[in-house]
DNA sequence: TCCTATTTGATAATGATTACTACTTTTAAA
DNA sequence: TTTAAAAGTAGTAATCATTATCAAATAGGA
């Protein structure tokens, strides 16, 4: 895989974000850097990118994909009322993944975990200033 | 919401079925029985039922969205040899909401668990009759 | 430098889902 | 029971995210 400015900087720029982005989400913070580029090339790199292994797609409810650059296993929650997703740091002792595997006899390769919830703010303000992240 | 018999065979047909289909699955089986239906009405009944909880959404971005008439808590497994997607029996002693819970601070209201890996048949049959479900 | 497989930008095509519209059926109030 | 509002339906158009296509550009080794 070619090292091109477009692909590098399409890295470098998820990387910076902690908010999970859509690949539409990503073209506009990086077209700031480069203003010819292409959606396309940010679709295609970002799956090429997610095969390779460098970065992760999240494949989860509703109608866009979203991508983290960061790989280590974690799991997902989204936040109902405001729509942020964030990382879940613990995950569970014994690794749920060999668990399904005894349970199912699936060799188990990925998983895809999203918990759905209301984020600790969203809590405490009740009603208010909804949607901020969605 | 009113029973119609569209919105009743489409329930029967869905509960039938071990296979957590598609809208357009479950189209084609339902059009069996109801061959005026529109397919905007299986899509309009299916997410209509599932806000009632009466069938569960399944959503997993980037592909079609299933259905399952199980609403209790289990959790799915998917090959990616064949592409069926099949139940997970156990799910862990202690639930899993109430560890994430703890670990993130979000009220966990529900999830979204799917793992991916190679189902039993698959890994038997290696290589020969790849697809037959997907 | 030169060659060529890879990548790109621009845009068309695709495919799943949702929106819309006019018509029908049900519900419930007068 | 009329009757009119509400809910549902079939058929189809529109939408939206994503993928495919293709001519032009380019990375990076020979």
């Amino acid at each position: 895989m070619r090292m091109t400015s477009q692909r590098e900087i399409i890295l470098e720029e998820l990387r910076k974000l902690k908010s999970h982005p859509t690949a539409d989400e990503l073209y506009l913070v990086v077209k700031q850097r480069l203003p010819r580029i292409s959606i396309a090339t940010v679709y295609r790199n970002l799956e090429k990118m997610s095969e390779a292994g460098i970065i992760k797609k999240l494949e989860y409810s509703g109608r866009q994909k979203r991508f983290d650059a960061a790989t280590h296993p974690h799991y997902h929650i989204h936040c109902i009322r405001c729509g942020r997703i964030a990382d879940v740091k613990t995950i569970p002792g014994r690794r749920l993944n060999s668990m399904i595997s005894d349970a199912s006899g699936y060799e188990v390769i990925d998983d895809q975990v999203e918990f759905s919830g209301i984020c600790p703010e969203c809590r405490n303000r009740k009603n208010i200033n909804q949607n901020t992240f969605s």
